[in-house]
DNA sequence: CTGCATCCCGCTCGATACTG
DNA sequence: CAGTATCGAGCGGGATGCAG
């Protein structure tokens, strides 16, 4: 396990920031994401998460401990080493990833030009039909 | 389309709220499946959704129809009708809120079993171990 | 190195009241 | 019925500083 982390790995230019899916909290997904290849640790996880302030980060990582999506070894050392590993559960999140991976790859597009629509033609916003009679079609 | 929406179709004592994944907003998703059997109406839309406020729902219903999630549609009748109805790009996201049940219905409980463990059991929380020489068990 | 404490900001969500 | 306007609370999340 493993290679460094890529820190572009999560590139904030990348559109999946207006993916309209989520993993528990903000930073959840990608710390599963980065263990993918095996444990790391505290400082190692920060680098591809754009500088996540510990405080956060901790907090990120005690949630997901709680729920045991994680498993945190500390080690008696000096300096201070831990390392966070995924667990079997944790591990069962790639399949979800994956499916948002999938959805993102078919469908990302067609959201980003919508919503490009949207913003250059906010003239044709408010359509009001007259009543029709009957038989609305679909 | 279809039958009265199920005011409890969300029931909040469900453990979903738990659930850690999220489409979109926070009720987007909800949305989503109220609108899977056909066009529905907006107050229509509230029950099921706990009485969520106007302001709120308007705002989630705007941007679902920003993104090409939903199309509005407003009949010039009065009283004043207005219908949200999926769009293609909409249905696409059953897709993956299918792939969130299979999910929680895989390993939610696990989940929730991890997460009640370590509210009894806070007393065995920071294990330390002496710093392996070599060769950690992967 | 790891991670806790404190302060604070912004955003989401909600309650209430009012309009076409 | 279908919203809009305004106000406010709560919380996630970031900056900084400090401790084991």
């Amino acid at each position: 396990m493993a290679n460094p982390l890529d820190p572009e790995m999560f590139d904030p230019i990348c559109p999946s920031s207006a993916m309209p899916i989520q993993i528990g909290d903000k930073w959840t997904g990608m710390v599963v994401l980065c263990l993918e290849e095996g444990p790391r640790r505290f400082t190692e996880l920060r680098v591809p998460l754009g500088g996540v302030t510990p405080k956060v980060l901790t907090q990120t990582l005690r949630a997901m401990e709680r729920d045991g999506l994680l498993t945190r070894t500390a080690y008696d050392e000096n300096p201070p080493r831990v390392e966070y590993e995924l667990t079997e559960l944790g591990r069962s999140l790639f399949s979800l990833i994956a499916a948002a991976r999938a959805w993102s790859r078919d469908h990302l597009p067609a959201l980003l030009a919508a919503r490009a629509a949207h913003e250059s033609a906010p003239a044709a916003p408010r359509l009001l039909r007259r009543s029709p009679p009957s038989g609305p079609g679909r």
